[in-house]
DNA sequence: TTTGAAAAATAATGACC
DNA sequence: GGTCATTATTTTTCAAA
């Protein structure tokens, strides 16, 4: 997990695997214009860098069933966030989490459910019943217009 | 484009597909307990109806060099959603676009820059140099702590 | 860093229950 | 839906330049 210094091919790679992520080692090093050997070493130093953590299917929410997808703020006892963000780990609807500041809010999460009904259970029944949470604040997402999350 | 109902195959297949991108169809297969014949088909069908989208690299903000993130939200002139998203769209500094409801904010987008100075040209330059931008409210990201978005 | 060779693994199809 | 067989491709490693 060394710091490394990403040159342009290092990024023309991690480009066309963000486009394709299953694309060919061989296909790659073609678009990319290196050799194979060469393409899966360079696949490998980003690897064993952290630079490129793996590889994920791209699922629309909306045709997959989650039909409902909401911007959730959290107010935040101070000290509790060790023990708050290992429990919205586990939440399954939380599908991005992070620390903020900036603004009254402490945590914003991205959370997705089947529909309304269950957002509510998951905004006043799971998430207010965490130990440490204040308040929270619900922007309700009415349309996903792009998502580049891992670009 | 149809719509689907997803049994508990598909769900299986997705998750697997989500937790390993490069996952082969024989191990995919394998793990969901189908043959590969029907695990091609399976996967076709969910591309075509929309489900799956694609594959994409799982690559580390931080650690490609994405120093700085924040969530940016806007408030915007009505009827003027159409050219801003279109505007917005080409930004790519914007990862995650959202149109929301129940608070002041219309709109949500995770932004990732190389760093503070950069997040500061973006808002104050780009963003707010587009047609139909009203306000602006930065949530700087100190830590970002889940990333399931296309689960 | 490139090239080429070669073995092993995987993908993809089609024929048939 | 599932199985099986077959062929085509790709991955991966390695030696050599």
């Amino acid at each position: 997990m060394d710091d490394v210094v990403l040159d342009e091919t290092d990024r023309r790679i991690l480009h066309e695997l963000t486009v394709d992520g299953r694309i060919s080692v061989r296909a790659l090093a073609e678009k990319v214009n290196v050799s194979r050997g060469h393409a899966y070493s360079r696949i490998e130093r980003l690897r064993e860098a952290g630079v490129l953590e793996g590889f994920t299917a791209v699922v629309n929410p909306l045709r997959s069933g989650l039909g409902t997808s909401a911007y959730v703020t959290l107010t935040v006892r101070q000290n509790s966030w060790r023990d708050l963000t290992e429990r919205l780990r586990h939440v399954p609807e939380v599908k991005h989490m992070a620390l903020v500041g900036g603004s009254d809010a402490d945590v914003i999460l991205l959370v997705r459910t089947t529909d309304n009904e269950t957002l509510r259970r998951v905004v006043l029944d799971v998430l207010q019943g965490i130990p440490g949470v204040l308040t929270t604040h619900t922007l309700l997402i009415f349309e996903d217009l792009a998502n580049r999350a891992f670009e």
